[in-house]
RNA sequence: CUGGAUGUGGCGCAGUUGGUAGCGCACCUGGUUAGGGACCAGGAGGUCGAAGGUUCAAGUCCUUUCAUCCAGACCA
């Protein structure tokens, strides 16, 4: 029976899109560049939101809300950062539609245009900025933490479902502090939520570090990244914390009255993660057979097929389940019985493990005689056969080791992909192959663009928590002195 | 925007030198089945992306146009 998972050797591009769209997560909408999520892919990204929202929450960050149309004008108060979104932005240039004349159809009313065009948020700093303006006064306003969940829109030349969408889902926090050091630590405590994240829940191994300043967010004097590995050894930035210092105040103007009674500008931070975790999730985990889900954000952690020829039997193995069922439920494991009774066993099988859920039971009259559970994890592909009595300890615990399986799996591809690089001969080969270089860098943006125009990679970060990093040597391109190792990867 | 490709039932595709559309999956009905994507029989569903042209006759040839995909450019 041919699978309907194109194997990735062929062409990873297809292999994802295969994965997105047989594991239930997304389809193409009418509009380019957009996708509509579906109820199963929004299920995981709903408990990524849950269990972000919990950590944002306890570092003292509160949800707000802000608009979705932002005047334009808003967008030339801060020159660099519109340098790097006023190219691909939705703008509202009219606001009411009317009958056509022709009888066909309806056309934009040209009666209804707007005094000043509206740009749909491509990220809402202005538009927050210029609300927190009348929100800080004193310094016991500060420091302001807050985030948003919200929809953005980039109008993207080109566009892959989760990875680079026309429209996405996201939070961004946005921070205004007192101190450029407040700020600074809380950019870092952020991009360390992100990896915690990442690490603990999508069972993602990244690589935190700063953006050299070619790659840096547009205003922003410091970008804090974490970097991920994808299966085809593509660099994926799954998330970003950036400390702005005074640029959105001074620009915004605002100020707030200190101790001593001296105006001083706020500083900045925001941060933020969106649905392209989704993707990361999908390229860095799923297998020939589908998606291959963490139990931690697995909608369904265990699915429960029935095997059984009459009613009879039918009868005795749902009624096993139910037991189990509730077993389970009472350890808080999500438990889906798969109860259809049109569908073959095989085909349920094959179906569950496209959409990647971790655990599968099977029972049947076989084993109800003999008092036993077929027991199957997604990640391994592998069976057991356990003991009726106490399965739901034993599947308690294998949701355990799986999350953990998951993620050294991810690791040690990722380390076996990672490698140290001293010549530049040797880079632009072995760049080609995928994977991270750890080479040495001189630091300046010029030798950085003719590394990128020479091989298509980029710096995808300066690693902060790799001592193997900090080292003197000499950049792999011009030679001059360098004071450690950056990596370096073809990226999404 | 540049280069390449593709548009034919819900999805994936075939369709020769022009002759009035077919296959697989999915769907509906009935039956047999059920421990890895079942089988048999019957059935429904398409103005062939759009517009124009050539012709007795166009899915097929010509022109125009639109859309999608891939590779660039672009991109926290």
């Amino acid at each position: 029976m041919a699978k309907e998972i194109t194997p990735r050797s062929e062409n990873y591009s297809q292999w994802y899109n295969d994965i997105v769209v047989k594991a239930d997560l997304a389809e193409q909408s009418a509009v380019r560049g957009c996708m509509v999520i579906k109820p199963y892919g929004y299920a995981i990204w709903e408990k990524m939101q849950s269990i972000l929202d919990k950590a944002f929450k306890e570092t003292g960050v509160q949800n707000a809300y802000f608009p979705l149309f932002i005047p334009k004008s808003f967008f030339s108060r801060e020159a660099e950062h519109v340098a790097g979104f006023a190219k691909e932005c939705a703008v509202v240039t009219h606001h009411r539609l009317m009958n056509n004349p022709d009888g066909k159809g309806v056309v934009v009313d040209p009666e209804a245009k707007l005094e000043e065009e509206l740009i749909v948020r491509p990220t809402s700093e202005t538009i927050i900025w210029s609300v927190y303006k009348n929100w800080i006064k004193s310094w016991r306003d500060l420091p302001i933490l807050c985030n948003q969940w919200c929809n953005v829109v980039r109008w993207e030349m080109r566009t892959r479902p989760f990875l680079r969408t026309a429209e996405f889902l996201w939070q961004e926090g946005h921070t205004a502090h007192a101190s450029a050091e407040e700020a600074q630590a809380k950019a870092e405590q952020m991009v360390g939520v992100y990896a915690k994240f990442a690490r603990e829940t999508m069972a993602l191994p990244v690589i935190v570090g700063h953006k050299s300043p070619n790659e840096r967010f547009a205003g922003a004097l410091d970008t804090l990244t974490i970097e991920a590995m994808m299966q085809d050894g593509k660099a994926l930035q799954a998330g970003t914390s950036h400390f702005l210092g005074q640029n959105f105040a001074k620009s915004f103007e605002v100020q707030y009255a200190d101790k001593d009674g001296s105006l001083q500008y706020v500083w900045a931070t925001s941060w933020g993660v969106s649905t392209r975790l989704m993707g990361a999730l999908i390229m860095a985990h799923s297998d020939d057979n589908g998606l291959v889900l963490p139990p931690v954000l697995a909608p369904i952690q265990v699915v429960m097929v029935p095997i059984y020829k009459t009613d009879e039997e039918r009868a005795a193995v749902l009624d096993k389940f139910e037991a189990i069922k509730a077993a389970l439920a009472a350890k808080g494991v999500s438990v889906k019985i798969d109860d259809r009774d049109t569908l073959r066993p095989g085909f349920k099988f094959a179906e569950w493990e496209v959409k990647g859920v971790p655990v599968r039971i099977a029972l049947g009259a076989r084993d109800l005689a003999a008092g036993t559970v077929e027991v199957a994890r997604r990640d391994t592909l592998e069976k057991a056969t356990v003991s009726l009595e106490g399965v739901d300890a034993y599947i308690e615990d294998l949701l355990g080791k799986i999350q953990q399986n998951i993620y050294d799996k991810a690791l040690a591809f990722r380390d076996a992909n990672i490698r140290k690089c001293d010549d530049w001969e040797e880079f632009k080969t072995e760049i080609q192959k995928g994977g991270f270089l750890l080479c040495h860098w001189d630091g300046t943006a010029e030798t950085e663009q003719a590394i990128k125009d020479a091989t298509k990679a980029t710096i995808r970060c300066i690693p902060v928590d790799s001592c193997v990093c900090e080292e003197e040597g000499k950049d792999i391109f011009s030679g001059k002195p360098s004071k450690g190792r950056v990596v370096f990867a073809i990226a999404y």
